[in-house]
RNA sequence: CGGGGUGUAGCGCAGUCCGGUUAGCGCACCUGUUUUGGGAACAGGGGGCCGCAGGUUCGAAUCCUGCUACCCCGACCA
């Protein structure tokens, strides 16, 4: 493959350019470009931003301070959102028992086949004293899954619950780890292992289940768009790409730099098919027996790979202020004096007045030049530079990542200046975004164009479908490109199928996806 | 599960084809000096069970056999 080719080439080239000390190409912290190679670029970025490594484990990573702080902040919004939507959390077993999972037919069939089994319970020293081996005699009666989702466990939980209407709805939500035994991994985007939340709702009605539905979506959306900085198109998924055991599976979908689309984030609505599997009935208030009406729906550290995707540059991560650990660092130029201390300690106290999560780079061993480069690296959204000549006009550099602009502000007036400038940078992560899918997002009426359209500039293409999983199967096959989603408040419109040329009444969006 | 790689210092690699002093290089690390407004320079220094287990040989990072781990590309998925 010329991809490969061009890959062993840039190694070598490496190697001889590591050999010479004057090249400066190679220095420790540089990254691939995305137009080089956005694979390498996308875990160039994960690596050298700090925020997660691979593990001993395979397919597992190690989440860094860098990448943790990020998902706390990103939880502790999402936590704050599903409050305000009447929810509350609990805590399910990390363990299923095997029967559990085959209650839902469907829902087996989705797991099945990317399962951890726990088949024992006990280690024993290894007769020719090599280590320790499984004990044969701790087998387990009934072997345990380790929860690839929660609904069944949630669900026979629920049974004891829920006797009465009274008792609904039920709006329950679970921060948690889960394990899915994928056949390849990408850190953040699909690991064996991966944090997310799990709501799990139950209801008497099915209005009740579908409204509960979409207005997860909405919060999904909502927290993508105004905390990430990310546009996402909320949507239905066809038959094929639907939750195993959802009757209506719907989603926010995303864009990536590459032109990839990323499935963001889901809400499932589940009818009754985990009601009358782990039989969880109630009584109506004519005491009638019920089955409970249910949704289900989630996001993982896969919103940390989306993020990555969507603002960060070869410089490395761009991070919108809002999630951003920290907004604003503040460097001493050449290095920490008692002079610039003073003024640093009093600018961070003022900054923190006003809610800004600010730093002071008080390393004296390393030069302006290397925490520019190393800041920008981590994606810190404001940088100010404080340096004796700064000190004497009253005044602080400000640097923004998101467009590597620098100018001189006045101290007086400086937070609020800060502010504005953190809003409008969360403002332009957006706008940018948003601009790059439009331009990427292409209506075609016929198979040549949509196969040369993401051949070419990718992106999401608009096009007129004829409904049947047949055909969504055949250009999946043809051009690796899925059905991304059904988008809500879709235009209707008289069309013919790309592929068939069969009536249809609305356009899909077609995308290549992770 | 198929295809392709790679395991040598914390990281990135050379050395392996063709066996031979004490296993090298860059970055990082430690000490010191000079530096310091966009990734500092010099000098000195520390750090290795060459993935694991066997074998061949006077001698193995290098050759042979077996094992194992991880990475990348596909099929599967959030």
């Amino acid at each position: 493959m010329a991809f490969r080719q061009k890959l062993f080439f840039i190694k070598n080239q490496g190697r001889k350019l590591a050999e010479n000390p004057t090249s400066h190409l190679f220095m420790a912290k540089e990254i691939t470009s995305r137009e080089e190679n956005y694979s390498q670029w996308y875990i160039d970025i994960v690596q050298k931003a700090n925020l997660a490594d691979n593990s001993a484990v395979r397919g597992c990573m190690v989440i860094k301070p860098n990448g943790y702080a990020l998902w706390e902040n990103m939880r502790d919004q999402l936590d704050r959102m599903f409050k305000e939507t009447g929810h509350v959390n609990a805590y399910f077993p990390l363990f299923i028992p095997k029967s559990f999972l085959s209650k839902e037919a469907q829902h087996v069939e989705g797991f099945a086949k990317e399962c951890a089994v726990i088949t024992h319970h006990r280690l024993m020293n290894a007769p020719d004293g090599s280590g320790v081996v499984v004990d044969p005699s701790a087998k387990l009666e009934e072997e345990l899954i380790v929860r690839p989702t929660s609904e069944t466990i949630i669900w026979d939980t629920y049974r004891t619950w829920i006797n009465s209407y009274r008792d609904l709805p039920l709006l329950i939500n679970q921060w948690a780890n889960v394990v899915r035994w994928e056949m390849r991994t990408r850190l953040f985007l699909r690991t064996a292992e991966f944090l997310w939340q799990e709501g799990h709702t139950a209801h008497a009605t099915k209005d009740e289940a579908v409204a509960e539905t979409r207005t997860m979506l909405d919060v999904y959306a909502t927290f993508a768009e105004e905390w990430m900085a990310m546009p996402v198109v909320k949507g239905v998924k066809t038959a094929n790409e639907r939750f195993a055991g959802a009757e209506d599976t719907y989603c926010i979908e995303a864009l990536m730099q590459d032109g990839k689309a990323l499935q963001a984030g889901t809400s499932h609505f589940l009818g009754q098919n985990f009601a009358k599997a782990f039989d969880v009935k109630f009584s109506n208030k004519e005491n009638q027996q019920e089955y409970v009406w249910a949704t289900s729906w989630g996001v993982s550290t896969r919103l940390i790979g989306a993020l990555i995707m969507t603002h960060s540059d070869d410089d490395g991560l761009v991070l919108p202020p809002k999630i951003a650990p920290t907004q604003v660092v503040i460097v001493p130029i050449p290095k920490p004096t008692p002079e610039i201390d003073e003024a640093a300690n009093k600018l961070m106290k003022e900054l923190r007045s006003k809610g800004i999560r600010v730093k002071y780079d008080t390393d004296d061993q390393k030069r302006p030049g290397f925490k520019f480069a190393e800041h920008e690296m981590n994606g810190i959204p404001v940088r100010l530079g404080i340096g004796a000549r700064d000190l004497a006009e009253g005044k602080v550099e400000v640097a923004r990542r998101d467009t590597k602009e620098k100018a001189n502000q006045p101290v007086e007036g400086i937070a609020d200046y800060i502010i504005g400038l953190l809003d409008e940078i969360q403002q332009n992560l957006f706008d940018r975004a948003a601009a790059f899918r439009t331009e990427h997002t292409t209506k075609v009426d016929n198979f040549d164009d949509f196969k040369s359209v993401l051949e070419g500039k990718g992106g999401f293409v608009s096009a007129h479908w004829d409904g049947t999983s047949e055909t969504e199967e055949k250009i999946k096959e043809l051009t690796k490109a899925t059905i991304r989603c059904i988008p809500l408040n879709n235009p209707q419109e008289d069309g013919k199928c790309v592929l068939t040329g069969n009536p249809s009444k609305e356009r899909v969006l077609f995308a290549k996806a992770y």
